[in-house]
RNA sequence: GUGGCCUUAGCUCAACCGGCAGAGCAGCGGACUGUGGAUCCGCAGGUUACGGGUUCGACCCCCGUAGGCCACCCCA
């Protein structure tokens, strides 16, 4: 066992995995480009109080997850990193008087984010997500592109079997009389409730509804659904964002059960799922309309939407179809040496040829010269570069290792030579 | 945070009832002293996750800890 591990929860992504995911990152930079959201940065940490006022003092992600940082003697306040990006990112808003700029304002954040939770496959300490944000536009319209972009973010990715799961969670005009109407209904057949759903009617009612305890199957069914509750405003605003989905073809089924864990959605709520996953990280995403959460957060009342994708399940899920793979560019040349002793001679014609924007591995080991040409053909490198007794008259011989070729060349004609094969080997 | 299963070389895995810890792959070297992917041979690699206990004797049985995984809670 070695002396030092990653922390619990948090893994080394090395080299392939790392590059699957900034593939993926690519992918979601392309998208929010295109549909004109522009990056930022926000901090890794805020102060605790961002993230318990946005998120919600009694959610799980504030009351047991938050990774937080103990103040020094000298400050008052704590710190946390961050569980997601929506908070920091409307802290941002508020800040830097955003709602001066044109509305909406559309924003996206790609990086880690932090929960301290027990771990699971898919489920870590340090996970990446993809986060975008709407502010500023109140209409149905910009629902339907935002869940249309992480819809064709995971089309792109190459994710397969991913639905969209849609509904709508009501306004601060209908949840509460709807909630009042849900806890009277269980209430009345409290006896007929398991343990733990009857203290989750007093903390968070509407987590009743997707229950996955089958005792509650058939209470569950028979419950009032938010849906035939949603004030006209709620209703209205639903419908066009159903009718704004079909238009864009986008395929959806609405989730009368489906409710958010965070404390700042209203109206529109969607998650990303794959079907069919054992395991229960089926949840590769999800987001919905906050447009309370900037006046939470000390800013002018102003709506909001938007949502949170889960890298690290991507690469899970892509990893299980076994579309993961990110094949590793090879380097066009490889440097070897026929004395082995003479590093320096191969050191500085790779360097030369680095100087000339080649990509060139310098086969540094002293070993044989049939040793270094295994690793240069075992790299898939095109070339070898053969530096020997020829280097007293400014020559190498330029190997072929596909064709099995060499010849003599200039070494000051080596680059150009090299440049120009390159591009052949490319264009076919 | 609750319950359960698992942990042997870098990786994938063997090791009878409690009786000398092994193989394949990967790494390094040789066969091959200026010419490559194959083949053959060799070398190295282990406190059997860690700590304790039972036993003449523990990879194997018992207890604890850590990590991973599974089901919850919850979520990405």
């Amino acid at each position: 066992m070695p002396p030092f591990r990653a922390p619990r929860g948090t893994r080394d992504l090395l080299p392939d995995v790392s590059a699957g995911l900034r593939r993926l990152e690519g992918v979601a930079r392309s998208l929010s480009d295109r549909y004109g959201y522009r990056a930022m940065e926000t901090p890794m940490f805020e102060q605790t109080a961002v993230f318990e006022r946005g998120i919600g003092e009694v959610t799980d992600v504030v009351e047991k997850e938050l990774f937080r940082i103990a103040p020094r003697s000298e400050e008052a306040e704590g710190w946390a990193l961050r569980p997601e990006a929506t908070a920091g990112i409307v802290r941002a808003f508020v800040q830097h008087g955003m709602q001066t700029w044109p509305q909406p304002v559309k924003l996206t954040v790609v990086g880690p984010m932090f929960r301290y939770d027990r771990p699971q496959a898919g489920r870590y300490r340090q996970f990446w997500q993809w986060d975008a944000e709407a502010i500023g536009d109140p209409g149905p319209a910009v629902d339907a592109e935002m869940v249309e972009m992480g819809y064709r973010f995971y089309v792109e990715a190459g994710v397969p079997d991913v639905q969209v799961l849609l509904n709508s969670i009501g306004d601060g005009a209908c949840r509460p009389a709807y909630l009042e109407l849900l806890t009277a209904y269980f209430r009345r057949h409290e006896t007929q409730l398991p343990e733990l759903e009857r203290r989750r009617l007093d903390s968070n009612p509407l987590r009743l509804l997707d229950s996955k305890d089958p005792a509650m199957t058939a209470l569950v069914a028979a419950a009032p659904r938010i849906g035939e509750h949603l004030c006209e405003g709620c209703t209205a605003h639903f419908a066009a964002v159903k009718a704004h989905m079909d238009a864009l073809g986008v395929p959806y089924r609405v989730e009368p059960t489906l409710v958010r864990g965070l404390d700042y959605y209203t109206r529109t709520a969607f998650e990303y799922y794959r079907r069919g996953a054992e395991g229960q990280q089926q949840a590769l995403g999800g987001g919905g309309r906050y447009d309370g959460l900037v006046e939470l957060l000390g800013g002018r009342a102003t709506p909001g939407i938007g949502f949170a994708l889960g890298l690290d399940r991507v690469l899970l899920a892509l990893a299980e179809t076994g579309a993961t793979d990110v094949a590793e560019v090879p380097p066009l040349a490889v440097v070897v040496g026929a004395d082995p002793a003479d590093t320096a001679a191969r050191l500085r014609v790779a360097s030369l040829l680095r100087g000339e924007g080649l990509r060139v591995r310098a086969e540094l080991a002293p070993r044989k010269l049939g040793r270094q040409l295994e690793t240069a053909s075992r790299d898939h490198a095109h070339f070898a570069v053969i530096v020997g007794d020829e280097l007293a008259e400014g020559n190498v011989q330029l190997k072929d290792l596909e064709a099995g070729t060499q010849r003599l060349v200039p070494l000051v004609d080596l680059a150009h030579e090299l440049a120009r094969a390159a591009k052949s080997h490319h264009h076919g």
